[in-house]
Parts: C-alpha cells; structure tokens; sequence
RNA sequence: GGUGGGGUGGCCGAGUGGCGAGGCAGCGGCCUGCAAAGCCGUUAACGCGGGUUCGAUUCCCGUCCCCACCUCCA
C-alpha cells in the first residue's frame, strides 16, 4: 500500500510517489529564532520527525532541510531593546545583545529543546543570513520579471507585485481581492497593500552588521524570501515536499510558493501543515503570550511521556495541553516499555537484531497520511498480544510481538528520546543498585518465614524512596517510578 | 466579509452506511501473603432539527456552537 498525503494545496490526500524514485527531497520550516522555543515549535518537529522516520523506513532516502531564520525584525528589535537604559536584563533577555548573538543563543536553545524530544537533526540547516547572494540572485530574477520593484518612496525597500501574479492566493484558496485589506502600517512604497517586501532597505537605526549590499541598495531580506531562495537552493526547483505549521500557511507559505512560482520554480509538490497545540482551546503562540516551554512539560514528565503526548493526536488535529495529558501519555509509555524490559529479560539476549517488520495495520495507518493514533492502537494491541505471550511463556510469539513493538517504538521516535540517566553505568546508580538488592534480600527473607509485615516494611521504605517493586515468579523486578524527569526510569531485574 | 478545520463515552482521541479503534480513568474477576505489573470481562458516545435509506455517528439539507488563517507566529 502506498503511502497518501494530504496537500494542502489540492486539499486532497494524494498518493505520495517521490520525484525521483527511491529519494525525498523535504524541506519545512524551522524557527525564526527571536525567542525560546515553546512547545508548538516543537510538536511540528515532531511531526515532521515522525514523518521523515516514516519515509525512511519505508526504504526511501530522505534529504531533509529544516531553515534558521536568524534574520527578522523581532530580532533586530529584540536586540535593540537590551540597548535602551531602561531595559530590564533577564536571562533571556540580557542587556546589549547584539542582534546576532541574541539569533544563535536562541537558536542553540531550538536544538537544546529537539534534542530533548529525540528530534532527529535534520540532514541540513541552513541559516538566512548565509544565503544572502541566493536571495539576490531570486530577487533580481523578479525584477527582471516584472514581479517585483523597488518601492516608490526610495527607502531601498523592494517588494513582490501581488498583481502581477495571479495565481496568488493559490495555495490557501483565497482571491486576493477578498482579502481582508492588511494594516496600512508601512504601505507607503507599495503599489498594493498587499505587496510584501523582499527586500528591507537600510535605515540609520538599524546596526551595520545587518546591512548588506545588494545590486539595488543595501538593507536586509524580507521574511519569506529566505526559505525559497534556500529550498531551491538545496533540493532544486521542483522538490518533493514543503512542511511547516498551519500559521505558516499565510502569508509565510503563499508568498514563497508565489514568489518562486513567478520566479519560475515549480517548487514544491506537496505542502504538508501540522496543526497548532492550543492550551485550554486557545491557540498557543508567542503573541499571545499563553505558551509553555518544553522545559515545563519535561520537568513535569519524563521526556519520552512528552514526546509522546506531542505525537499522539494525528498530526493536522489540534492539539490540546491539559495538565493530566503528560501523566496519561507517561503511563500510555509506562505499559509498552515494561512490556519492552519483561521481553528482553525473558528472551534474555535471544532478540534477533536485525529490524523487525511492523504489523501491517501500522503500514496501513501511517501511509494513510500518518494516522498515528490508529498506529498507536495498532502498538497498543501488539504489547497486548505480546504480554499474552509472556504469560503463555511462548517464546516465539513473544519474539514476534517485542520485535514489532521496538520497530513501531523507532519509527515514532520513542526509542531515541534521551531519558535522564539513561546513560548508566554511572557510580551513584551501582551504588543504589547494590542497595536495593541488599533490600531486596531482607525482603526475600522476611518473605520466606512469612514475615510480611518485615517484608511490606522494605518494601514501603522503596516506595517511599520512589522505588517501585514488581514480583513475579522469576524474582523482583525494582525501578525508579518518580514521574519526574529527575529521576532515572532504568530498570534493574534481580533474580530471586 | 473571505478561506479552511471541528463538535465522538468521565477525559484524550481514531474511524466507519450495519458487525461498536486505542489510551487514560472507573467497576468486577483471575493472578499475588498483600501489593505492583499483566490478562479477562465490563460501564459508556457520536452538538441539535429534518431528510435519504431496510438501516446514519457516518450521506444530504438546515441550524447552533467552537477553533485557525486573512501580511508577527510551528
């Protein structure tokens, strides 16, 4: 079964066949870098991770290209502001930041929180502020075209002549004539209010490190041009697939698609948009000022529960943050990786490691443009089935079924997400291993004369510690259960 | 005014012209010294009003409500 897309272009799902067989070219927006990142930066990533992993293993290479736009004029504001004497320095914020350092703090921030959710860097990241001869070279061809023009009032500014061009509108289905008229804020040089600009001209506020020179005046881009000039740069005129958040729809996507188009790029074939995490039904976004940054969902979850929770709703569904959502995700992730451990030890050191084929219910749901949630079920029953096995001690059924678990558990992106203290082997963990056994073997003791309010007392010390204990016939199986990310969520097995 | 997406059981969240995903929570049972984990069973839904149909949550019409975008946004 062929993997299907949805376009928002066609507002079709469209069976998906890649321009060049065997190969993706995929580009999607990444983050204008004026601010930390909050956790609908992130579920975009996610989803786009998920699709990437999909892509991949489904057999296809996948050449991904995710854009720093570390240009803009927030930015430059930003920056501007911690210049003023009454600015107040905060850690975000610190006093006389220049532009572009205030850019790539936020920007190492960006990776700090992907890194976090087992976000996969893509194969490429390109920064604006390296690609200013690209974004000449498209803006000179739109000149030539006739689609662009400086502005008349000689700021230097040069903007896209919406008029000239009259598929405009054409992605998001709108005419331009029904627009809402825009804010004539700064339409002074346009021959159109709904012109936007390609290029900024230089202003004597605005610090020489984001002056450039260009053929037709020095300043510095628009927002948009960046990501075409990038795109085409790196997968051509024609490439496979243009993702990023539903917000970014308009203006963001139709000026690009718009510009290129008229610069004679046939662009991208299929336009995929993720939809937006609201909170408590509000749109979460910077302006509003209600987002909440990953770091408050990790401190709150363990990173896999938070990875999880981001990818479980289909990925064009809005997605809604309540505070209970991270404590069922946790526990949703708790049942397939105690599945995960029961099998390994069972099948002690027998698992084939070769990759395992995933059930075809959740091939048939991720090509169904990625229904996760009905991948998810698909999981769900498979730890089931699996479960059923390691009851039944059917080692080949367990086989099967913890096999496809762990492929389904990559290809969401699950396995990769680091867990605190996932790196082991530490001093301080041996030690507190060594502990717990020593315990462990009081309890196995006390148990053994029937002891149990001795036993129960070791065991509610554990508990008490954070410590959970399981029993089973084959001993006692401790972890650390603190649904905190501080804590490490190792299992340790001791045979009894 | 224009464009698009929605309203599903206590909560989240797929989906389908009939044989009722999945998770979380709840209840009953099995297992266990008791727990935990696991398994089995179970409670329960399709905003409202019409229509089409043998049959609609699913299709059609109307209606109410919610959300997003219309040049800051993932």
């Amino acid at each position: 079964m062929a993997l299907r897309l949805y376009d928002t272009k066609t507002a079709t799902v469209r069976d998906f066949e890649p321009l060049e067989p065997g190969r993706v070219s995929l580009y999607y927006c990444g983050a204008t870098v004026q601010g930390r990142p909050h956790v609908g930066h992130v579920r975009s990533a996610v989803a786009f991770d998920i699709l990437i992993r999909w892509l991949e293993h489904s057999g296809l290479d996948v050449l991904s290209v995710r854009n720093v736009t570390d240009i803009d004029d927030k930015i430059l504001e930003k920056s501007a502001l911690s210049y003023l004497p009454e600015h107040i320095p905060s850690p975000d914020y610190p006093a006389r930041e220049p532009w572009f350092a205030l850019a790539y703090r936020f920007e190492q921030a960006f990776h700090q929180a992907y890194d976090a959710l087992g976000v996969k860097r893509p194969r490429y990241e390109p920064r604006a502020t390296g690609h200013m001869t690209e974004m000449f070279a498209l803006i000179q061809r739109l000149i030539d075209a006739d689609h662009a023009y400086p502005a008349q009032d000689g700021s230097g500014d040069v903007y896209f002549d919406v008029r000239s061009w009259p598929r405009y509108g054409e992605l998001t289905h709108q005419r331009a004539e029904d627009m809402q008229d825009a804010a004539d804020a700064d339409a002074r040089g346009k021959r159109d209010p709904r012109d936007f600009a390609l290029w900024k001209g230089h202003k004597a506020t605005d610090p020489e490190t984001a002056r450039w020179d260009a053929p037709w005046g020095a300043g510095r881009p628009g927002w948009h041009v960046e990501c075409s000039a990038m795109a085409t740069k790196y997968l051509g005129s024609r490439f496979d697939i243009h993702g990023g958040g539903l917000d970014l729809r308009f203006p963001h996507h139709e000026n690009e698609l718009a510009q290129s188009g008229a610069a004679g790029d046939d662009f991208a074939r299929f336009w995929l948009h993720n939809g937006m995490v609201t909170y408590a039904g509000e749109k979460m976004s910077k302006s509003l000022g209600n987002t909440i940054a990953p770091e408050e969902m990790l401190s709150a979850a363990r990173p896999r529960a938070v990875r999880y929770f981001l990818g479980q709703a289909h990925y064009r569904s809005q997605l809604d943050y309540r505070p209970t959502s991270l404590q069922e995700a946790q526990a949703a992730v708790e049942r397939i990786e105690t599945f995960l451990s029961r099998a390994a030890e069972a099948l002690s050191g027998q698992r084939r490691d070769s990759q395992d084929a995933v059930p075809e219910a959740f091939s048939a749901a991720m090509n169904d443009d990625l229904n996760v949630p009905q991948a998810l079920a698909v999981l769900h029953e498979t730890v089931r089935a699996g479960n059923i096995a390691l009851d039944a001690e059917d080692p080949e059924q367990l086989a099967r079924s913890a096999g496809a678990v762990s492929t389904m558990v990559q290809v969401l992106g699950l396995s990769d997400v680091p867990e605190a203290g996932a790196a082991g082997g530490s001093e301080a963990e041996a030690a507190l291993g060594e502990l717990i056994e020593a315990l462990l073997t009081d309890r196995v003791e006390a148990k053994s004369v029937k002891d149990y309010a001795r036993a129960d007392a070791v065991r509610d010390r554990l508990t008490a510690a954070g410590i959970a204990l399981e029993d089973s016939k084959d001993g006692t199986r401790w972890a650390l259960a603190r649904a905190s990310s501080t804590t490490s969520p190792d299992t340790g097995a001791r045979k009894g």
